[in-house]
DNA sequence: AATTCTTCCAACCGCCAAGTT
DNA sequence: AAACTTGGCGGTTGGAAGAAT
């Protein structure tokens, strides 16, 4: 039933790697290099699946590897990494060099989770979560104010869009999705409006460039209808404010909150707005 | 000293996207 | 265009080690 295995497990090694092992899988990848995982361990003369050696390269035997106690520095930057990109941990362990993925998100869970737990936003969220829609009296749903947590989810474009006086960002966007007009996105106001924030973040080509291809949607929004993380539509949620990732980049007028927690695909967006349409029409 | 509980992290798993055939 | 392969990712697990009883 479901998805075949990588490769047949019958009579592989499994478990914690020897020292053996290590050492055959270290030689081989000095001899010939990284890739082509699949056929590795029976070149190298391992009983280990592709996928196993791989991980075992990369999150230990790496020369480059750290070993050691995250910093205070580290950890900082962890947490400003994931306030803006969320669970993406290779895209913050990638700024940390030394440190794998799998370290960073060891180190999250088993440390950082713990100090960040009893957040207003979570308490908030779990307050409500378990309510049934039909049950959140109608004041709820017309408060605009309400805080919730969405899953992320990836989608393929950033968006940066920039109100212009009234201008509804949506008239944008939809030019943006039909290819009649860039995203509404100027790096140079980005900068300029957001440089308190990313002031932290060495702001350069290759930040700009991660923050492009990182599948972060910013979401400028004027009124937006979001799922919580049961994948249920919640309360309407209204926001002037601009997001990058978690973090509010602009105060709100109606201090509204919106949190996307990383990204929203383009299409649910879209659907979003068209329900959100919906719902202001029928108030 | 023995047992139970908790913490930590290496390793595994399934899913997905990109590349290849 | 469809099927298949491969590499990469994030969530989860299991067991070793340490702490508590």
């Amino acid at each position: 039933m479901g998805r075949s295995p990588c490769c047949a497990k019958v009579g592989l090694n499994r478990g914690p790697w020897s020292v053996h092992e290590d050492q055959i899988l270290t030689s081989y990848i000095k001899t010939h290099g990284e890739g082509k995982w699949r056929n590795l361990p029976q070149k190298a003369g391992l009983r280990r699946c592709g996928k196993s050696c791989r991980l075992r390269w990369l999150n230990y035997l790496r020369p480059d590897i750290k070993r050691g106690n995250i910093s205070k520095e580290e950890e900082e930057l962890i947490i400003r990494l994931h306030k803006l990109l969320g669970n993406r941990w290779s895209l913050i362990a990638g700024r940390l060099p030394g440190r794998t993925d799998n370290e960073i998100k060891n180190y999250w869970n088993t440390n950082m989770s713990k100090k960040l737990q009893g957040k207003k936003a979570q308490k908030q969220f779990n307050t409500t979560k378990d309510k049934n829609p039909e049950e959140v009296p109608q004041e709820k749903k017309l408060d605009r104010t309400h805080v919730f947590q969405t899953r992320a989810v990836r989608c393929t474009k950033v968006i940066l869009p920039f109100q212009e006086g009234n201008q509804m960002y949506t008239n944008n966007l939809e030019l943006a999705l039909d290819g009649k007009r860039s995203p509404p996105f100027s790096p140079q106001r980005f900068m300029d409006e957001s440089s308190n924030f990313l002031m932290d973040f060495e702001i350069g080509e290759l930040f700009m460039s991660d923050v492009l291809n990182s599948d972060v949607l910013q979401v400028h929004c004027d009124g937006i209808q979001a799922t919580d993380n049961e994948g249920e539509n919640n309360s309407s949620a209204c926001s002037d404010n601009l997001f990058l990732g978690n973090e509010m980049l602009q105060d709100s007028p109606n201090k509204a909150l919106f949190e996307s927690n990383g990204a929203l695909e383009l299409q649910k967006l879209c659907s979003f707005l068209d329900s959100e349409d919906e719902w202001i029409e029928s108030q």
